[in-house]
DNA sequence: ATCTTTTTTAGAACCATTCTAATTTAATTA
DNA sequence: TAATTAAATTAGAATGGTTCTAAAAAAGAT
């Protein structure tokens, strides 16, 4: 469990614990869902009826920064998040969106004279594909519109 | 010179060509900015200046169905598209969000367990780190909003 | 030249995200 | 425990990217 450690820094650095923020961590502790921000608000909204948007946006905000959690472009749409932190890969489903993590290292280094004076810093694969669920049922689960 | 592949293409399947289809399709044709939806209008909006927002969606879609351009999640915020349908790779900048193409193949299969019955059809790695530009000039070129 | 079908257009609508300014609250200190 | 103060929450407005709409225009076929 993460969220003690979460609570802790949050602590540490001068921010205050809310129990809005504590609910938020709490659906993040864990979650393998890679959630957008509605996603998360919708949940934490069953508890905190009041609860606004402005509050998950500046979480998950105050969250990246301090590298508590990572922001996803694997949505064209939205903004997705991964609150665990250890450098992994994303097996996406082109039909449904969901995704599967990768705790994987691989070999992707790219030599000198193919990035131009670019200084790497980390990398991300992606991976698509199909889930087993989508490739089996011919229609259910679809998400998306790929065509 | 993709473009007159493209246009054979284009008449191929039924699709009218229209003036404003083939200013889009020539400022595709080799572009290497991976530009967004509004990169392109901007553009496209000079030579027409009638030119919709609309048009530019709606083509950018039809050739993303054929499979003639490719959509990319590479920036959080909004879809950006590449001509060039070769699978690649790409070298993003964290502070310009410029990007580089990086044509290599990588070894990154990934075995049977961890992928629990997903079928891979494709993968993308995204290399993130700083432009020999933004990596020199301390403030210039800043673009985004990392920290 | 006419006809049919597709495309273009301006603008409205929509969704994700950010901003705003007033109110509330956590944590500190007396 | 009450007062203080800096930070967080809130509803809603504003913004930016994308999609939708319905009417007008134009491509390609005959």
């Amino acid at each position: 469990m993460v969220l003690k450690k979460m609570i802790d820094r949050y602590k540490a650095i001068g921010l205050k614990m809310t129990p809005q923020r504590l609910a938020i961590l709490e659906y993040l502790d864990g979650n393998r869902e890679h959630p957008s921000a509605e996603d998360i608000y919708r949940h934490v909204k069953k508890r905190f009826p009041t609860m606004s948007r402005a509050t998950v946006y500046n979480t998950l905000e105050t969250l990246r920064k301090r590298g508590l959690i990572m922001e996803l472009s694997i949505d064209p749409m939205k903004k997705r998040y991964d609150p665990n932190i250890e450098p992994h890969h994303h097996l996406i489903c082109l039909r449904c969106r969901n995704v599967l993590d990768v705790f994987m290292e691989f070999d992707v280094s790219v030599p000198e004279e193919a990035r131009k004076d670019f200084v790497i810093l980390g990398n991300h694969i992606e991976f698509y594909g199909l889930c087993s669920k989508c490739r089996n049922a011919s229609h259910g689960e679809a998400r998306n519109k790929e065509a």
